[in-house]
RNA sequence: GGGAGAUUAGCGCAGUUGGUAGAGUACCUGCCUUACAAGCAGAGGGUCAUAGGUUCGAGUCCUAUAUCUCCCACCA
């Protein structure tokens, strides 16, 4: 029995359960070794452990068990794989934050101590995680369940690491990378965010050597200038031609530097003179390079400045930048200082700014994986929706520089590289050797750093799945049928697996990417882990249920498109639900009022048949849209299937026949009406998993996540067609009654005009009679001959109807409304006659169309001289 | 500096090969009609940001412009 209204908080938790317990998350091939069905995987984005899931993860894993629950029930062999990510830098920082609270540091705790921290960490928010997702519905196979740095993902990191090493994809070597002082560990380029900052250009005099006056270096970066190896300027300008080959003296440390040319000095910035510090500039460190100086590191790993830098030595970067301006000033060496916004680069975790720094790190060679990311594109075996994002993808690939993998950090995959104490040799290995295979040596020492997080995240589609051993999961699985994922992590995620996927496996991970809009909060900003405005979904789920926010989130939210997440928004479209809860209700009713249900398919009414048409129709549509990937229209489909068509038209047309007298009449209305309305339990389970698995259970003693998916008995044209004429008619009768103010209860007549309404349309009418009678108060049909002509006329595409005078009354508002229907006719007249009366339009639109118009044209004539008929004879 | 997206009814949005603008919600009118007032039946409301262009025909294609959002980027 259903409840009284739908309770979702205390049914889903039970639910999910059953499905739990029935291995309902399973793919067929797991109980069935040879099933031969197609396979649709989807490995999900793992959440990080940083914390708990947002909205924003409800809408990706929402949307990706939308389609596995779809698929599960079009009969492929589904397989969804969860997990978490250890998120490296991330949950490290958040570990210090916490460890900061308690008084305590890191290298207090020490490798060992921390790493327990970590772990434990691990399971306290993994294990929430891992209990959002459920509450949400998510129907993911949680025997597979990954973690990134669980103990077989660490098999396929050291795997894949080895096998890059040995081929020289993976390199060590001393560059200049971004180094992160709070965080203490180099960054990749992805890592690196850049904002805006007012700050200043400080313009310094650098003496020549030959005391001859003095050049002016615009720079944004003062303290750097203990770092300067020379200055440059453009080889072309000629304020400073004769200058090349010259000495300035380098103020503070009083050294003599060279003057040199470059082409990469812009002579319309600043002066047009740049010091180049290499050590600690990207730009400047090729400058450096190309004319063979030495960089000279002046910093320290945290951001103070080194010894190099006599007084100034250990004293913060931005104080030294303050102190040191003011020396220079008492010396007289700054020439101006202007305001001047520059980016800054920042650290993606902590915020802080970023430093370029010389650094002996792990890099892989990311040319040749470019090339492999960009073949997946060009020979489609990838696609991204919406395409706009593949513009992203691939200019991110053609501008690829190296990979820095290595972190200073200790939450991590550990390099599996180790150093001979003795002769310094580099091994790499799974397992730590026992001796230098060099020297024979044995002490040995392992790399103290760990891997950049996304390393192991590229690894993602294979080694979820087994890799390296050859599992049946690989062979079965491999690759996978689709990724659903947010737009902001298409480089430091996506690229890189689609690279590695190929490199290691030869094969593109998926066929297709699906990027998930951004979501925002009510006032349109960005829900983020960092900006902390994230709304926890199981606060959400209960007050309203997941299926109210899993219907939220997908209804009337374009693909790819950012959605504005509200309660407000909840609120409105859980009405849906409700609504599909009380029809459910009805059914119970009508089943419960009669002793025998029989479906005989051979024996349907009109309205059966329209039902059954406008079913098929919506599957079709909705199948099709699914397969685009546009979930927004299908869910909309979906909407307007069971709200418009179903509730609002079919319950009303099946109600005489499921109440009435004659038994087998009433047996088959009531199959009928099941039937349909289990159909559209199974259409709508994806969205709403919990309610139609519930409804479902009141009827049958069978799972509805196991059922195939809605189908229809079939298409029935002619039928459709008369049942829309029907709706046609109920609705201007409505539209009549209400314009002449008749109030709803009051039942009067309608008047069929014999010679007007054809033989084959009376026999509709006739078969609607209850129907009609019942939809718009109808208390009788009367068909005539003659009619008064005071009567009140209305014309649909059965033909002409009428009502009593005496019944609806009020000549006043009849003119007005006759008016108002000329005045409307108009309107369309004139449109279409610009068109049809254009030669071109005759001769260049496709005939059909002309045809469509001409008739449509002589319609409104028509309709317009009865009504103005109508006029003059109004009383 | 480069690129992408957005601009449609009061509001938040949909509109996939160009063919007379759509749902939801709000507002207005009338209804507690035995599934549902989280409802039912109706009505109103839009020069589809602006200006040009292509076309018989443009919300849809092209070119500018404006406003907003996002991404990328080493002009010191």
């Amino acid at each position: 029995m259903l409840d009284k209204t739908y309770e979702p908080q205390n049914k889903e938790n039970l639910i999910y359960k059953k499905w739990e317990e029935n291995h309902c998350f399973k793919p067929f091939s797991d109980s069935n070794k040879n099933s031969n069905k197609e396979n649709f995987t989807i490995i999900m984005p793992p959440p990080n452990i940083t914390g708990q899931l947002h909205i924003g993860h409800a809408l990706n894993n929402t949307t990706q068990d939308f389609l596995i629950r779809y698929k599960r029930m079009k009969g492929y062999n589904t397989l969804w794989i969860p997990g978490t990510d250890h998120a490296s830098i991330a949950t490290e920082v958040k570990i210090i934050e916490a460890l900061k609270k308690e008084g305590l540091s890191k290298e207090k705790l020490g490798r060992d101590e921390f790493l327990k921290r970590a772990w434990a960490w691990n399971d306290k928010y993994g294990g929430r995680i891992k209990l959002q997702l459920k509450t949400l519905g998510c129907s993911c196979d949680w025997d597979r369940c990954a973690f990134t740095m669980d103990e077989k993902r660490q098999k396929s990191v050291l795997d894949v690491f080895k096998k890059l090493y040995d081929e020289e994809y993976i390199y060590r070597g001393e560059k200049l990378i971004n180094w992160c002082p709070t965080c203490k560990t180099a960054l990749s380029d992805a890592e690196v965010e850049h904002i805006d900052e007012n700050s200043s250009l400080w313009y310094i005099r650098y003496p020549y050597a030959d005391k001859s006056g003095y050049l002016v270096v615009a720079t944004t970066r003062p303290e750097t200038i203990f770092g300067d190896v020379c200055v440059a300027v453009n080889p072309n300008d000629e304020r400073y031609k004769d200058k090349i080959g010259k000495n300035v003296i380098l103020p503070i440390l009083n050294k003599e530097i060279p003057i040199i040319s470059d082409d990469y000095v812009e002579k319309d910035f600043g002066t047009g003179v740049v010091k180049i510090t290499p050590a600690h500039d990207f730009n400047d460190f090729e400058v450096g390079k190309r004319h063979d100086f030495q960089p000279i590191k002046i910093m320290n790993l945290d951001g103070t400045m080194n010894d190099y830098c006599g007084k100034y030595s250990n004293m913060d970067r931005y104080t030294c930048r303050k102190q040191l301006v003011e020396e220079l000033k008492s010396l007289d060496l700054i020439e101006k200082i202007e305001p001047y916004n520059l980016p800054k680069a920042t650290c993606y975790r902590c915020h802080n700014a970023v430093e370029p720094m010389m650094s002996k790190q792990w890099f892989m060679k990311m040319q040749d994986m470019a090339e492999l990311g960009l073949e997946a594109i060009d020979n489609k075996e990838l696609e991204i929706v919406p395409n706009r994002v593949q513009k992203i993808y691939r200019n991110w690939l053609e501008n690829i520089k190296d990979w820095c993998i290595s972190r200073q950090l200790w939450w991590g995959h550990r390099i599996p590289a180790y150093y001979c104490k003795d002769c310094g040799n580099t091994m790499v290995e799974i397992n730590k050797p026992s001796a230098c295979t060099k020297c024979g040596n044995k002490d040995i020492v392992q790399d103290s750093d760990v891997l950049d997080t996304w390393f192991s995240s590229a690894l993602w589609p294979f080694s979820t799945l087994g890799y390296p051993d050859e599992t049946d999961d690989l062979n079965r699985f491999f690759p996978t049928s689709i990724l659903v994922t947010a737009q902001d992590i298409i480089f430091f995620w996506v690229a890189r697996m689609v690279m590695l996927s190929k490199k290691i496996m030869g094969k593109t991970p998926f066929s297709k990417v699906l990027i998930n809009g951004i979501v925002r909060d009510d006032e349109g900003k960005k829900m983020s882990k960092s900006s902390n405005n994230g709304v926890d979904p199981i606060e959400i789920i209960e007050k309203y249920g997941a299926d109210s926010l899993r219907l939220s989130l997908l209804f009337g939210n374009g693909t790819g498109n950012d959605f504005r997440f509200s309660e407000e928004k909840i609120l409105e479209d859980r009405k849906f639900i409700n609504k599909v809860f009380n029809s459910g209700k009805f059914l119970e009713l009508v089943l419960s009022q009669t002793t025998e249900t029989k479906l005989d398919k051979t024996k349907l009414n009109i309205f059966d048949k329209w039902i059954y048409s406008k079913l098929f129709d919506a599957i079709e549509e909705i199948n099709k849209l699914i397969d685009n990937l546009d979930i927004c229209q299908a869910v909309n489909k979906m909407y307007s299937f069971v709200w418009d068509e179903f509730c609002n038209y079919y319950l009303e047309f099946s109600k005489p026949y499921v109440y009435s007298n004659d038994p087998n009449v009433r047996a088959n209305a009531c199959a009928i009406l099941k039937d349909i309305y289990l159909n559209i339990l199974k259409l709508l389970h994806p969205i709403i998993p919990f309610i139609t698995e519930d409804i479902y259970s009141n009827f049958t003693n069978e799972l509805l996540i196991n059922q195939s998916y809605a189908s229809s008995i079939g298409y029935f044209k002619k039928e459709t067609e008369d049942v829309e004429k029907i709706i046609s008619l109920i609705q201007k009768i409505r539209e009549t009654r209400l314009s002449y103010n008749v109030i709803p209860s009051k039942r009067i007549t309608l008047i069929v005009n014999k010679n007007n309404v054809s033989e084959t349309s009376l026999n509709i009418i006739n078969e609607a009679k209850l129907v009609l009678s019942k939809m718009t108060n109808i208390e009788k049909i009367d068909i005539l001959d003659n009619i008064d002509s005071d009567s009140i006329k209305f014309v649909t595409e059965l033909g002409e109807f009428y009502f009593y005078k005496y019944e609806v009354v009020d000549t006043e508002k009849e003119r007005e409304k006759i008016n108002k229907d000329i005045e409307k006719i108009n309107s369309e007249i004139k449109i279409l006659e610009i068109r049809i009366f254009n030669p071109n339009f005759i001769s260049r639109a496709p005939q059909q169309l002309v045809e469509k118009e001409k008739l449509r044209y002589e319609y409104l004539l028509n309709s317009k001289n009865s009504l103005e008929e109508k006029l003059k004879n109004l009383k």
